[in-house]
DNA sequence: GCTGCGCTGGACAGAGTGTCCAACACTTCG
DNA sequence: CGAAGTGTTGGACACTCTGTCCAGCGCAGC
C-alpha cells in the first residue's frame, strides 16, 4: 500500500541544506567583522540569513550547534593541510615544515574570527571544548608518531619522550597561530617569518634535537 | 571650618577590603569545583561571601571587574616565579629552565579553574584579553632580551629572530601549561615530565639553537 | 481544488544583568 | 541621649537574550 506520508521533496531537502550554509556563512561574515560569538544574538544571525528565529530552532538545536559546525569544518580543512608529512621527501625538512605553518596561518586567515569564537564557547561549552580536543588528539597522535620515528632512525634525542613533546607542539604551535592570526592583519610576509620561525623551534627544539653527547 | 562630610572610618576600609578578598576568593572556590565563570550568578557568589547582591554592585562595577582583579593576582604571581634568569647562574641551563616551568605549573594548579575562567572571559570581553596581553607581554619582552644577549654571546643562532621567537616561547608555553593544568589530575611526578620536555623544547630549539654550520 | 508540509510571527516562561531607591542599622559626635 | 550621616539591604524594575510552543498562512503536489 502507498505510504501516506507524502515524501519530502528532494528539493525541500535542497532548500534546507543551503539555508544551513547561508546561516554558517553568515555567522563566520559577522565574526569576522569583529563581533564576539556571544554578541550575536540568534535574532541577528537568522534575519541575515533570510531565516525566521524560529525556522532557526528548526534547523539548528541551538545556537552552540552553530559553533560545533563551523570547528569540524575548520578542523578538518588544517588536518588536510600536514597529510603528507614531507620531512621524508626530497625537500629540507625545516623548509617543509615552515611551509606547512604557513599553509595552516594561511588557512586561518582565510576565516579571521572562527578560532577565536571556537575558543570563546570552549571556554564554557563542554561540548565545544570535547569538539576540539578531539581534533587536536589527531594532530598530537600524528605528531608522536613521526618523533617516534625519527627517534628509531637515530635523528632526534633517544631522551625526547614522543606524546608529551608531540602535545607541546600541537597545543602550543595551534596557539601561537592563532594568536599571530588575532593580533595583526592580513600580511603575507610576516605570516611567512612567523611560520618558520615556528617551524625552526618545532625542528631544533624537537623533531632534530641534538643533545649534547 | 570643620569638614561636614564625617570621615570614613578606617575599621569600615578593612571590613570593606576584607569582604573584597573574600568575594575573590568565593569565585576562585567555585571555579575550583568545576563550574565556568559564565554558570555563576552574581546572586550565587554575593550570598556565598555573605553578601547581598546590591552590596556587590557597590564593590565591584561588574562581574568582569572579578576576573580583572583575578587575572592581575595570578600574573603577578608567575611572573614572579622567572624573575632571575637562571641560565646565567652556575646551575645547568636547561635544568633550571625546567624547575622555573614547574614552578608556574604548580603556581597554576594552585589556583584551579582560575586561569581557564580568565581565558573564557577574555574570548568575549576586550578588557579582559587586553590585560591578559599586557601580562603576557611582559614576559616577551624579558624573553626577547635574553634570546638577543645569547645571540650575542654566540651561543645560539644568529638566524633567529628574539621578538618572534619569544612569542612563540611565551604564548605557546602557556598554552601547554594551561592545558595541561586544566586536562590532568594533580600530579606532581607527571608535572615535572611535561615542564622539563617543554623546556627541553625552547633549550634546543631556540635558547641554543645550533643551526647545522 | 484539496491537502499537507514548510515556514512564520508572535507569545511565553525563564534566567540573568545592572540600576535605583526607600528603609533599616550602626557609628560617631555634639 | 539623640541627631545625623554612613553603610548595607531587599526588592522592584527595565532590559536582553534564550529556547519552546502553537496557530495560521502559502505554496507545491496530487
Amino acid at each position: 500500500m502507498a505510504s501516506t506520508t507524502r515524501r519530502t521533496s528532494a528539493a525541500t531537502a535542497d532548500r534546507r541544506a543551503a539555508a544551513e550554509a547561508r546561516t554558517l556563512g553568515v555567522v563566520e561574515k559577522l565574526l569576522a567583522e569583529g563581533a564576539s560569538f556571544t554578541e550575536l544574538s540568534v535574532e541577528r544571525i537568522a534575519s541575515q540569513a533570510g531565516l525566521s528565529r524560529s525556522t532557526f530552532y528548526l534547523y539548528f538545536r541551538d545556537k552552540t550547534e552553530l559553533i560545533l559546525r563551523l570547528t569540524a569544518s575548520l578542523k578538518s580543512g588544517t588536518f588536510e593541510v600536514g597529510r603528507d608529512w614531507g620531512p621524508d621527501g626530497p625537500a629540507d625538512g625545516l623548509t617543509w615544515l615552515g611551509d606547512a605553518y604557513l599553509r595552516i596561518i594561511r588557512h586561518y586567515r582565510s576565516r579571521p574570527g572562527t578560532y577565536a569564537a571556537i575558543m570563546e564557547v570552549a571556554g564554557y561549552d563542554r561540548t565545544v571544548r570535547e569538539a576540539l580536543e578531539a581534533g587536536q588528539r589527531r594532530f598530537i597522535d600524528r605528531v608522536a608518531g613521526h618523533l617516534a620515528e625519527e627517534q628509531r632512525a637515530g635523528r632526534t634525542s633517544p631522551a625526547l619522550d614522543p606524546e608529551r613533546a608531540a602535545r607541546v607542539i600541537v597545543w602550543g604551535g595551534e596557539q601561537v597561530i592563532a594568536r599571530h592570526v588575532m593580533d595583526t592583519e592580513d600580511d603575507p610576509a610576516e605570516d611567512a617569518r612567523v611560520a618558520h620561525e615556528l617551524a625552526a623551534a618545532h625542528w631544533y627544539g624537537t623533531y632534530r634535537r641534538l643533545s649534547p653527547a
